[in-house]
DNA sequence: TATTTATCCGACTAAAATAGTTGGTTATTT
DNA sequence: AAATAACCAACTATTTTAGTCGGATAAATA
């Protein structure tokens, strides 16, 4: 399990597709505006992504990509998996490629740590991080509206209408 | 939360302390040699280990480094962080760098995540890594010893006494 | 049917991070 | 005095990351 800016990438894409993809599919073109990557990277990305059969493509125009599955369906574990395939091999995993046995000590420890973030990961879904997002702007809403200065509160709003929540 | 090759460099050479420092200081040429990392590199990254306060160097021979504190309070996150230093700087964190501040949800949501990661991490110490395998081992040696072909079992016991387990 | 839109695809490139090398110095023990 | 091992900086090779370029293919639309 590595957790870089590569699969940061990823999991910001599929929250945007999670998000804004509700009423039918999402081009590349416009992730790429929201969320400041090329449009040339996101196009590397979600081929294995859908490879990895986490997002269905539609060819043409009015076509992109919709979630292959509901948000509830697809974790952080998955996407993160999907985008660092062929990158890893660390050496001698569990196997038997130590010389004199202590070194397979230390690297299944890490191997458990790893096993241990992806368990953690693969238990947070889309659905839990749009979620809670939406818990978070909604209060944020509510309190602002008990009087503050409008200005953020009008940024949330927008912000809310856009992302139909 | 950067999670890489580095990251894992550092949580193993770390792992070998707590299980090899226990009677005093450890060289890195020794770490070296049983981890497989090469001596400069690990000099880098026990630079800043020090730096961070996770261990304390002893110079001279016979000298090496220990860890600062107990097995205990050192925790994974701490590490990952240490050896990832001056690495980030992830365009707009939280703060107000977005446009339009579409991007600055989905930023949020990638922040909240890693943030949950951390909060993670940091439950796991060093102590958690060695007791878990140290327990597996005693459990592995009685298993094996209830009769199954010695081999193996030989290999865990010299392990095990190597290892101060 | 021609045009436009957008996925799909491969090869190439720039930049950054990773890992390791070299050649020292300094502190400490024996 | 010699040996050991931390400390340190600059340099290099390799890999990964991110992005570019130039197309081909599929589908909608005018």
């Amino acid at each position: 399990m590595k957790l870089t800016t590569r699969g940061r990438y990823a999991v910001t894409a599929m929250l945007d597709l999670a998000l804004n993809g509700k009423q039918g599919p999402i081009s590349l073109a416009a992730i790429s505006q929201r969320q400041d990557i090329s449009l040339s990277y996101l196009e590397q990305l979600f081929a294995k992504l859908r490879k990895n059969d986490l997002v269905a493509s539609v060819r043409g125009p009015g076509g992109g990509y919709r979630l292959s599955r509901a948000d509830e369906q697809i974790n952080v574990a998955d996407i993160i998996s999907a985008v660092n395939e062929s990158t890893d091999s660390t050496s001698c995993q569990g196997k038997g490629d130590c010389q004199n046995g202590e070194p397979c000590l230390t690297h299944q420890l890490w191997n458990d740590l790893s096993e241990q973030i992806h368990t953690f990961l693969s238990g947070i879904s889309l659905a839990t991080l749009t979620e809670r997002r939406e818990v978070k702007t909604v209060s944020e809403r509510q309190i602002k509206q008990s009087g503050e200065d409008s200005d953020v509160n009008v940024e949330t709003l927008i912000n809310a209408k856009a992302l139909n929540l």
